[in-house]
RNA sequence: GGGCGCUUAGCUCAGUUGGUUCAGAGCACCUCGUUUACACCGAGGGGGUCGGGGGUUCGAAUCCCUCAGCGCCCA
């Protein structure tokens, strides 16, 4: 059988999904044998499809999952999609607009029908998306927000925090998107610097012939002005005390209140007030009685309040309104101004603070046990740092507005009695029961539904106890035995967003944690630093990428650079350098495969190096189990990479491997063949594909033997010793290499390697493999220096390589010369320590030691490099 | 404005309680090599005042102070 000298990923990938798939290897149902390891994937939007920063969280949970299943716990990774009420709607209304029906002539019902066709055509392909990357999901578990039994539970937590006292229903100031037309909470609106002007408005003082200048970069909302205010102690403005100003064009007079409030620093020290329209002129109102005039309607243009303009855009009338004042005289001035402007996070709008009916979660006390058991590590954030984080918005958090102005997502439970008053019930039969208890007389026809639907958040907080339908059968048996997970995926900007609400609501439903690590990762951005992004357009396609280096190519190039907590830059090179990797592999793979067994051979020489990389396997995976501990899942991989390319393929492939089409003996095949399974166990998280493929290729094997739920090597006990030795001869080996390489001296030329040591059978281990590595004729001891010889010194050891007359005599005393004085110099320093008495006296003594031990084998290189010199 | 974090080789990053392995890894780079698994490769090599300054200590990339630059979160 000949095998193309490429690794081709295209084939081998499709095949082994669908063998998994088809063996059930991915399904997990409780099993009380077994230790569960569980994680809930973050779920993606329904509108969205595979960018690169799933590709990046999807592989660390598949590499996580995989470990586990391997280990022998029961791994259930549950995928599943959330319904983006904002986005899913946007989107909707869009495709609605192109085939020319407007979202306003149609009824809810009908808009729904339109928006879930739309979710069942498009809503899966992330999902599909995660397969080609090699994601170990349990498809039969998938759930989404808005599927029946999920959106109870979402129903049901409402007006059991209702019920509680924690949900109320309050006119506040909310950020309005004018463009989604609906309120957004905090958290989704994204505050940028933006240029803008500062506009000088003169407001003339009522019954005089005066003026007063205000500093606003928003004149358009002069119309919805209810006051003046002034600082209480400007020298400037304390004739203004007590009288009344005049609104610009309308002439609506006006108090002129004080507060201490005002800066005097920044612009006139006059500030408008316009309660309606801005969240701090919103308290002034309050705590000075003042009207508020409400001159916007929820798109973003003027109503009949403002009396003029009516019907236009803000930022249309924003610029009439300073011409207008500028033609009466009553703008002063104009200045560029830098200031902070917040924008929708999901349609870019200008975010409008604007006063509205809308439905708040009280968090106060919910969040308690939120924020304790994060700051005592009960719940580890990953990188730690994250932790003064998430304290920080804890102790400062704000009632959560869970109330959106949406059809798409789940209608609030809240029914309105024909008198103005309401009732929450899980459904309206039940709220009728409520109803009635208010007025005996009413009938259900006559309760109305509140409009409004609920935060995406509000659902997906309930996520790690609803996937396992925790709220509609708290007791069965998915619940009992996966919750708690066990690790959470995910990025650090949803930290508050979604972490921090499901832990919430894990401690308020379960009474305990919904997972014990939350592991953050970092954004992908391009070689910029700008993070990727659609609308940058500077990501590249996840799908084109696996096509191109095979998803494991992919998985280990995400991986390469990705410590947690840290920004990934990312670069294809990266993907590239993966897929050498697994072509890499596939080529030892050849290597192996092609031997032939000669049955009489006792392969006796190559005891060493077997005997070396066991030790050596066994050292490296007691590394990648700490770094696995750590979730240094990037260096866990990185040790693997090493072990593969360096130790197996560069030097003990290279050490047993018979010479050209000459037979191995048995017992070195079968060790070979054992070392390769093993480090395909510990490379298949990273790379599930080829692992699984050359699993299947260096045995025959039952179909059902597949190495995604082989067994995970465990670390053994090493022998330091060997590796010590080893060390030793790859570090002649290497020298010899240098020697040839700097020399010019072929690979093909017998070198015979003369050692001069009071102990030369330290050597003897890995005589034959220094013989074959090194390409040498003879190993020799010898007690004097060799004439006409390259040479090196290891500790006091010297080695020589005889030459026949090529040895540049210069040039090997000028060697001698740099490596003398550095020697040295080295020694100078060690000394400098070891006479220094406070040194000797308070450093632990084994510290003391091996300086003494430095100073020995210095002294006695310098000895040997002393007499090389004399003797040329 | 308030809070947190970062700065180590050309790039991306490790570096635990100060002391063997403390100046490292991968990539990139340079030289040589079509040797018989692999040029998506092999062998070898160069490269850093650990952001600047000061301090503590016998000893500092590591602890403290300070300055500079960058990033994130909150307002």
């Amino acid at each position: 059988m000949s095998l193309s000298t490429k690794y081709d990923p295209t084939a081998v990938e499709d095949k082994w999904y669908k063998h998994w798939m088809d063996n059930k290897f991915f399904h997990s149902e409780p099993n009380p044998d077994k230790e569960p390891y569980t994680i809930v994937i973050p779920p993606p939007n329904v509108t969205g499809v595979l960018h690169m920063g799933h590709m990046l969280n999807n592989t660390i949970q598949d590499i996580l999952i995989r470990k586990a299943r391997m280990e022998g716990k029961e791994a259930c990774w549950v995928p599943g999609t959330d319904h983006a009420s904002i986005a899913t709607e946007a989107k909707v209304v869009a495709m609605l607009k192109e085939k020319g029906i407007n979202k306003k002539d149609l009824t809810r019902e009908e808009f729904l029908k339109y928006a879930w066709e739309w979710k069942e055509k498009y809503g899966g392909i992330i999902l599909e998306q995660l397969k080609k990357l090699g994601a170990s999901c349990d498809w039969d578990r998938t759930r989404f927000t808005m599927e029946e039994s999920l959106s109870e539970a979402v129903i049901e937590v409402f007006v059991d925090l209702h019920n509680k006292g924690l949900i109320y229903r309050g006119v506040r100031m909310v950020n309005w998107d004018p463009q989604g037309k609906t309120a957004l909470s905090d958290d989704e609106v994204i505050h940028k610097e933006v240029q803008s002007k500062l506009y000088y408005v003169n407001y003339k003082i009522e019954g005089e012939d005066t003026f007063l200048t205000v500093a606003t970069t928003r004149p358009e909302t002069i119309l919805g002005d209810t006051a003046i205010c002034i600082n209480p102690n400007d020298p400037r403005h304390q004739h203004l005390k007590g009288k009344r100003a005049l609104v610009p064009l309308i002439n609506r007079s006006i108090p002129i209140v004080e507060d201490d409030y005002v800066s005097m620093e920044f612009g006139t020290g006059c500030l408008k007030v316009t309660p309606a329209h801005d969240i701090n002129d919103y308290e002034l109102g309050i705590k000075h009685n003042l009207e508020s005039i409400d001159i916007l309607n929820d798109d973003g243009t003027l109503n009949e309040k403002a009396q003029l303009f009516v019907g236009e855009d803000r930022f249309v009338v924003r610029k009439k309104i300073s011409k207008e004042l500028d033609a009466i005289g009553q703008l002063s001035k104009v200045e560029d101004y830098t200031n902070n402007v917040g924008f929708s996070e999901r349609t870019n709008a200008v975010i409008e603070p604007k006063l509205s009916m809308q439905w708040f979660l009280k968090m106060e006390d919910i969040t308690k046990p939120a924020l304790e058991n994060v700051m005592n590590d009960e719940i580890q954030l990953i990188p730690p740092k994250f932790k003064n984080t998430y304290s920080h918005w804890m102790e400062n958090v704000r009632d959560w507005c869970i109330s959106r102005q949406l059809w798409w997502g789940h209608q609030i439970p809240a029914y309105y009695l024909p008198n103005g008053k309401y009732v929450v019930g899980v459904t309206k039969e039940k709220a009728f029961e409520k109803a009635k208890e208010l007025d005996a007389n009413i009938t259900i026809d006559q309760l109305t539904q509140d409009e409004d639907v609920l935060d995406t958040w509000f659902s997906s907080w309930l996520w790690p106890i609803s996937v396992f339908d925790g709220f509609k059968n708290p007791d069965n048996p998915d619940i009992n035995y996966y919750y708690p997970t066990n690790d959470l995926v995910t990025a650090p900007e949803i930290l508050f967003f979604w972490v921090a609400r499901m832990i919430i609501a894990g401690y308020e439903y379960k009474g305990e944690k919904p997972f014990k690590n939350v592991y953050l990762t970092g954004i992908v951005r391009d070689k910029q630093g700008r993070k990727m992004s659609k609308s940058l357009g500077n990501s590249p396609d996840p799908i084109e990428l696996i096509k191109e280096y095979g998803a494991d190519g992919v998985r280990t190039g995400m991986l390469f650079s990705s410590p947690a907590g840290n920004d990934l830059p990312f670069d294809v090179k990266l993907c590239e350098q993966g897929r050498n990797f697994a072509n890499k592999i596939w080529n030892a793979f050849r290597l192996v495969k092609s031997w032939e067994v000669d049955e009489n051979l006792d392969g006796a020489h190559n005891e060493a190096p077997i005997a070396w990389f066991q030790a050596r396997f066994d050292q490296t995976l007691t590394e990648v189990e700490d770094h696995f501990s750590k979730f240094r899942i990037s260096d866990a991989l990185m040790s693997t990479y090493k072990l593969i390319w360096n130790d197996f393929c560069s030097w003990y492939l290279e050490m047993v491997k018979p010479e050209y089409q000459k037979p191995i003996d048995p017992k070195t095949l079968e060790s070979t063949i054992n070392f390769f399974e093993k480090l395909m166990k510990v490379l298949h998280p990273f790379m599930p594909f080829i692992s699984e493929e050359l699993w299947h290729e260096l045995k025959e094997r039952d179909s059902k033997d597949c190495i995604i739920v082989a067994e995970w090597p465990k670390a053994g006990q090493y022998d330091k010793n060997i590796l010590a030795s080893a060390e030793q001869a790859f570090e002649i080996i290497t020298n010899i290499r240098n020697i040839r390489n700097s020399k010019q001296i072929s690979l093909k030329e017998l070198l015979t390697l003369k050692i001069k040591s009071e102990n030369f059978d330290q050597f003897s281990t890995f005589t034959s493999v220094m013989l074959k590595l090194a390409n040498l004729e003879t190993i020799q001891s010898t007690d004097q220096k060799e004439d006409n010889a390259a040479s090196f010194v290891i500790k006091g050891d010297e080695f020589f390589i005889p030459l026949a007359g090529s040895i540049d005599l210069d040039k090997e005393r000028e060697e001698l010369q740099k490596e003398l004085e550095y020697t040295r110099g080295f020694l100078t320093s060690v000394d400098k320590k070891l006479s220094n008495e406070r040194f000797v006296n308070n450093a632990p003594p084994q510290v003391v030691e091996m300086e003494k031990k430095k100073k020995a084998d210095a002294e006695a290189k310098l000895k040997v490099l002393e007499e090389s010199l004399a003797k040329m």
